[in-house]
DNA sequence: TGAACATATGAACAAGTATTCATATATTAT
DNA sequence: ATAATATATGAATACTTGTTCATATGTTCA
């Protein structure tokens, strides 16, 4: 019962050959699967998720942020360069300070879907 | 200059006083955050990613999935345990196999809008 | 220039995680 | 009951990650 398209990776075989088959073509590719997994990585973070609350109320200064999480300032700067890193908040530098937002109102979409998800 | 307001985490004092002040107050429950970053971080991982796509163009049972994704039934059955607890699939006992689903279409829409954030 | 300060960054460490291996559980067929 | 097999799970391990600490960078002001 063994034919040359099943992998032997279970113990025995491949069940289903038909919709490995099938559903085999329409698997995205994979460094795009990579590239989403990054996204939700950054977003896997209650740290993170709460500086994206914070900039998607107001515009906020490093320090002002470190304030409102009550963290320190160089925990919060660490976490905002893997946001800026995966594209999630931009930066805006003004004499010292420098002031981070949300990249676009893309970012903010997906997080409230997010919470709508979780108050099922 | 210090006022009762400030929390001294910056080095020194906090800048914009008003502007966390209104930010904290639209802030969500940090649990709900929590919440949040769980199911974030269950879709941060490619390999959990693959199963949730091909899932979502075929119920599938454990065996498949290894198959398909040509990794060990140990860890496909761990990931999906993984999965099950952030609520994103749901499985379904037939004989000696469990066939795997997604949960429901607003898994699905999450997933969706994700890739649609990587394509830009 | 030098002091003060906002932010960034590298190293270190503790905590978390994905996979593997061995084995347990549960179901079916003989 | 026994064998075969699909899935689940606990322990171990290698790897990743979030925070802290110390320090570097860059800007403003005196």
């Amino acid at each position: 019962m063994i034919d040359g398209t099943s992998e032997d990776r279970c113990s025995i075989n491949v069940i289903h050959d038909d919709v490995i088959e099938r559903v085999a073509e329409l698997m995205p590719d994979s460094d795009k699967m990579s590239d989403l997994s990054l996204l939700y990585k950054a977003l896997g973070d209650p740290t993170r998720l709460r500086i994206l609350f914070a900039l998607d109320a107001a515009e906020m200064c490093v320090c002002d942020i470190s304030a409102l999480l009550e963290m320190t300032q160089s925990a919060i700067s660490h976490q905002l360069r893997i946001l800026k890193q995966a594209r999630l908040v931009k930066s805006r530098k003004e004499g010292k300070m420098v002031f981070y937002s949300l990249s676009d109102l893309h970012v903010a979409a997906i997080i409230e879907q997010g919470l709508r998800h979780v108050h099922e």
